[in-house]
DNA sequence: CGAGAATAGCTCACTCAGTGAGGTAAATTG
DNA sequence: CAATTTACCTCACTGAGTGAGCTATTCTCG
């Protein structure tokens, strides 16, 4: 096997377990997307921008095009192009920013909204039981971690 | 805002940081791979066919189309293509596998494990630190979660 | 203020990644 | 040992994403 890399510090071991898991998680978070996507007939761009809008949503955040595209690390027409698809199934709507003439806000539409909880409601049921299962302390050691984890990719 | 869906569950909303900051990871981890493709030349799913065949390499699964395919959740044409396109770039080799006639072993090559590790190296240095700097206790119960997370995303 | 630069978003033409249909060869089954 | 299944592949096509380049609005500063 191609171990070689650095060669046996059973500490580093260890911690790259838990990368490992930490790359599993995400994948399989992706791949729940992907199955999302194709049992709406969505694709899996048009989903990870449709997630993307209701966090900022529910962040207060105002969604605009150009604000997709660097979450989706896509090019604007890219983005421009996902925005119609949405628009077209009638998910998202387009509405004139007021503080800006150039620039649109992005309003999720309440079908989006019951679409996504009908699909990712469950999972993300299981996942709230699974994290309610640690204690409070555990809790909070998991989201710091996470947090420095964010960070650390930033 | 659109908070409705469970009114005011102090327990369940803090659970729901923890998940949301997991699928912050997640995204991270995504925009990583996306940036790791432009700079290679590569596509998003080759480069994640990649870190598939090199994480069965490390697990010592023997690696075939079928397999790849299923890893993506994409078809086996598409995976032949991906294939061709990471053997064309010198970056896997396609041998026959000994017991199924039909079928195919890939081999990742030593110059795609190279230049995997010249990316991602430093990314996961970076999170092998961050990990390290929880004691062993919290390696465990993180650890412990992200398998459940796991799990319940399976 | 007003000319020039910068920014937000868009259209057009094109490329190539991914799909569906369908084919071949090897393994399994009755 | 025919019939079926499995593993992978080719071909023709669709459409998602890109590069070039446009318009409209806002910012900058003499």
């Amino acid at each position: 096997m191609r171990e070689g890399v650095t060669p046996s510090d059973p500490d580093r071991a260890a911690a790259l377990d838990v990368v490992h898991l930490l790359r599993e998680v995400a994948l399989r978070l992706e791949l729940a997307v992907g199955e999302f996507a194709r049992t709406t007939g969505l694709h899996g761009t048009d989903v990870r921008a449709l997630v993307r809008l209701l966090d900022a949503e529910r962040a207060g955040v105002d969604a605009t095009p150009g604000w997709l595209a660097q979450q989706l690390g896509m090019t604007s027409q890219a983005t421009t192009a996902v925005i119609h698809r949405l628009e077209a199934a009638g998910h998202v709507e387009r509405l004139r920013s007021r503080t800006d003439g150039r620039s649109t806000r992005l309003q999720v539409s309440d079908s989006a909204v019951a679409l996504g909880w009908q699909f990712f409601g469950p999972l993300l049921d299981r996942l709230i039981v699974t994290t309610q299962g640690l204690g409070p302390d555990d809790q909070t050691v998991v989201k710091e971690y996470l947090s420095a984890v964010s960070d650390a990719l930033g």
